[in-house]
DNA sequence: GTAATAAATGCACTTCCATTGCATTGCCCT
DNA sequence: AGGGCAATGCAATGGAAGTGCATTTATTAC
């Protein structure tokens, strides 16, 4: 297991102890992280701050931002190796309407669609809603 | 051609002024709408009744809401005879980078996903970006 | 036709999240 | 140690969604 200093500067992103707590709060979640997930999660967080944080951390591919319909932003880490703007690496995001989390299928990749002529994509996003495994048990 | 009032009328919504005057709209339009664009398309319109009369839509089934990631929902007509809220009943869309404009591809389905044990898909969301046809030209 | 009722509209206001400006602090390199 | 850039924190803004309430318009009952 690299450490996550040394992870988040091969990644190009300076190791603070801000970005240090997000990146470990992101890697021991399961699911996908609000703004506010995190900042209730860290009692002197700023908003700001984190949200910098998070805008940067998606440039530098750390994270990868979900927008599962809710209205809210979500995030969550990016696989090893995922280059996640290709469209060959889009795994799929499952957002439960009962407890109203969202989490990455990464195994599940989105199929390629035919396009009409004329059309060109180079990325996708598809959410499926419905109850997850926690809530069907 | 069925018209505009009548229509309404068999979807249960009342066909006032201001309403067929958006359906209207909207019927026209190749690209979904978001409210800002209604809003501008008439001089003497009321944010909260255009808000209202597409929730109104919503519900009847007239139109469906889009939410393409760009942050602003958008809306279009509904194809005749769809069933939005079933799965195999959706639609894609595509969200072009270059001029902004969300299209219903109406002939492609949603593909079928195959779910790890527990979740179970009720609903789906699958937005394609990238540059469209009258772009790419 | 008129009164009573319900639906639709318009204005003002609120809320929530995303985002930016700016001053300050902290880190790194020489 | 000092200069410079990156990161941080606070305050404020912006944009869109949504709500409350009074007013107007349409529908129904009498």
């Amino acid at each position: 297991m690299i450490p996550s200093d040394k992870f988040l500067e091969s990644k190009g992103v300076r190791p603070t102890a801000m970005r240090l707590l997000v990146f470990q709060h992101l890697a021991k979640s399961k699911v996908a992280k609000t703004l506010s997930d995190i900042e209730n999660a860290f009692a002197k967080a700023d908003r700001t701050t984190l949200f910098r944080t998070l805008k940067t951390f998606e440039q530098k591919r750390v994270v990868h931002q979900i927008d599962d319909g809710s209205g809210i932003m979500k995030y969550a880490l990016c696989e090893e190796g995922c280059n996640c703007e290709l469209e060959r690496d889009l795994h799929l995001h499952f957002h439960c309407t009962n407890c109203g989390e969202t989490i990455c299928l990464t195994e599940q990749k989105i199929p390629h669609i035919n396009l009409p002529d004329g059309f060109v994509a180079e990325n996708a996003n598809l959410v499926l809603k419905g109850i997850c495994d926690k809530c069907s048990g």
